[in-house]
DNA sequence: GATGAATGAGGGTTCATTCAT
DNA sequence: AATGAATGAACCCTCATTCAT
């Protein structure tokens, strides 16, 4: 309500535009509060205003920037109404987010993970309503009689995206990319909606 | 001739089991050495007559361990020589040994991610190997002209192995299983091998 | 202007001296760091706010009462012209000092000879500068024809100094004192300026 | 009286030896005890056999060899008569030998001194009896009348003796000697026993 | 709200010493 | 006597968090 609200801090905002950074380059075991404070020129004790605790940088920093990624890749494919052209739109976007967002990516990579397992009060909610944007294109093609009936989706939508997972954490980890995006996303499609075979089982 | 070399001592291997344990609960950066050393029953100094430091412990282990797994998979995979048949045997054989090497799985999870980008000196060569199984069998199914000779061998390793990982960490993470290792491992090879599409593009 | 620089903190102050009375019962070595922190009435990472490390501490605590002590002398020296007067004050303030400075005496003679030898990057210069006060007095005695030109300044100064400290090591070490200072230093200069022959060689 | 007591053993000896190398090089407290069983080419555990701990062997070392040097400096001073002479040759002898034992010098010099400080149990006898050889020559010079009735020997050997050990810390600290041996002693006996001055006060 | 000096619990690692062989 | 693997107490230093200003 008021204009002082936490949120509406640009403190708030640098403090997680800091952290994303200084997490990104040492990882969040190996980054110090008082770096992240010095990257976002605050003072150490300011981080303890808008944040109760270095997890909860972490967790903030991933739910919001989260939240925006959502939003992007629900706009980006709202222009498909075919759920093939979906599902490779979802690809190619995946790719170019990580490539746009590389150390939001390489904290979602390593981090996240950890955290997931270690940090007991936190559940990863938009990271799953991330993934039913899949099997939600699934069960949409099954509707539509597009794909086949016995595909799970539950299984489908993390087997998609572990596979553009794994080919964005080569991006992220290794040096030099080999592939273009589109490439990837293109094979990667491939894989999963016409298969590798030549003739079909 | 004699057995007294380091390694052959039972502490090395208990010291590596009990971590394995231990990492896999707590995680690497929230585990004690001396914690392992109880765990292990040998005295905190012990530890490190057996590995440098507290980072050689998570990487010995990783090493160690994936040696024996690598072997393993080759292993189960040599009675096959359908390349189809083979890609459906590493899907099984995969998530058969996350099962069986939960508490291994869980620290490939979420640890060795970590290390291989903060413990610079590191490289994951044991993991190489794993991908290039993979891409092996497609090399040998498209010379064999059973795959599409379009497919890159170099993204495909990636994407199935990506599917997998995603899926078992999904179960590593989870306390319930919704679906059984076969009815995965044969979803996800049918994503990869035939695609999702009713008719093909 | 204002009076917030650290080195204006009594935390220094009052840490170098709790560092003076530690090392001096214990020895550099058998001294913890937490015994200083307890000392000075601050907690233990307070020391690294102020100093680097614990050898720091040794190399601070010598390097600035040393510097006063220089001051010192050099002040009361200032007073004579005579260089055989110079030469009986400076024993006496010497050993004055030792014995007003008793804990900083022990210090000097026990450890900072050690960290002369294994702490590195150490130089020790105010030590030069205070053996530099007697060979100066050295040559204005010889310019001014009352020393003998064939005096050695370098090894004059040395062998003037080694005189007075292995006395004051004796003060310091033992319990009790069988001379006055008074007659020590009389007695040094003495030697130094006449010799103890009856008839000349 | 048997052949086989710990003093007869060549360990013994190779033990004082090589903490001599090795206590010269790092400083007592930092060199290892294992360090030593290395360079004596035992091991660790041998150590304990033939000294109570590592202190033990310190205190050892440092009275086996001062009674050897103090055999020697007695000897070489029994072949004059003069006190004059006598303390000349004290000089050149005290020199030589730490020239000539450098290791053990340096090691009289920094670990000694804290040692008789920290290591509550021991005296050091050896020493005290090698600062009486000077007072002797002083009281024999007074016998004779060669020397001032009312120089004080218990201040006179410290003097004396403080003069050429700081004359020897300069030496075995510094790489380079800048003055002779025969030079030092000459000047540093002329010192004590004519004097600076060149008309007497 | 903002600061940053101060706190102090915590943990990786070392190394003198022991003791089973 | 000799070994050297094993022990575990000890300690320096870090850094998340607090709180007086």
């Amino acid at each position: 309500m008021s204009q002082s609200s936490k949120k509406n801090s640009d403190k708030h905002r640098r403090i997680i535009q800091a952290a994303l950074k200084v997490f990104a380059r040492n990882g969040f075991y190996n980054s110090k509060v008082s770096e992240i404070a010095r990257a976002a020129k605050v003072a150490d004790g300011t981080i303890y205003l808008y944040f109760q605790n270095k997890d909860d940088i972490l967790i903030s920093l991933f739910e919001e920037e989260m939240a925006a990624i959502l939003q992007k890749v629900r706009l980006a494919m709202s222009d498909y109404d075919d759920p093939v052209e979906k599902l490779k739109q979802f690809a190619l976007n995946h790719l170019r987010l990580v490539e746009e967002h590389k150390e939001l990516a390489e904290i979602i990579q390593v981090e996240i993970r950890q955290s997931s397992k270690f940090m007991k009060e936190y559940k990863v909610i938009q990271f799953g309503e991330y993934l039913n944007l899949i099997s939600d294109i699934v069960k949409e093609g099954q509707g539509k009689g597009v794909f086949r009936q016995d595909v799970k989706p539950g299984i489908f939508k993390r087997a998609f995206f572990g596979a553009l997972d794994e080919m964005s954490r080569y991006w992220v980890l290794s040096p030099v990319k080999k592939y273009s995006i589109e490439t990837a996303a293109t094979e990667i499609s491939s894989y999963f909606l016409d298969g590798v075979l030549l003739v079909r089982n």
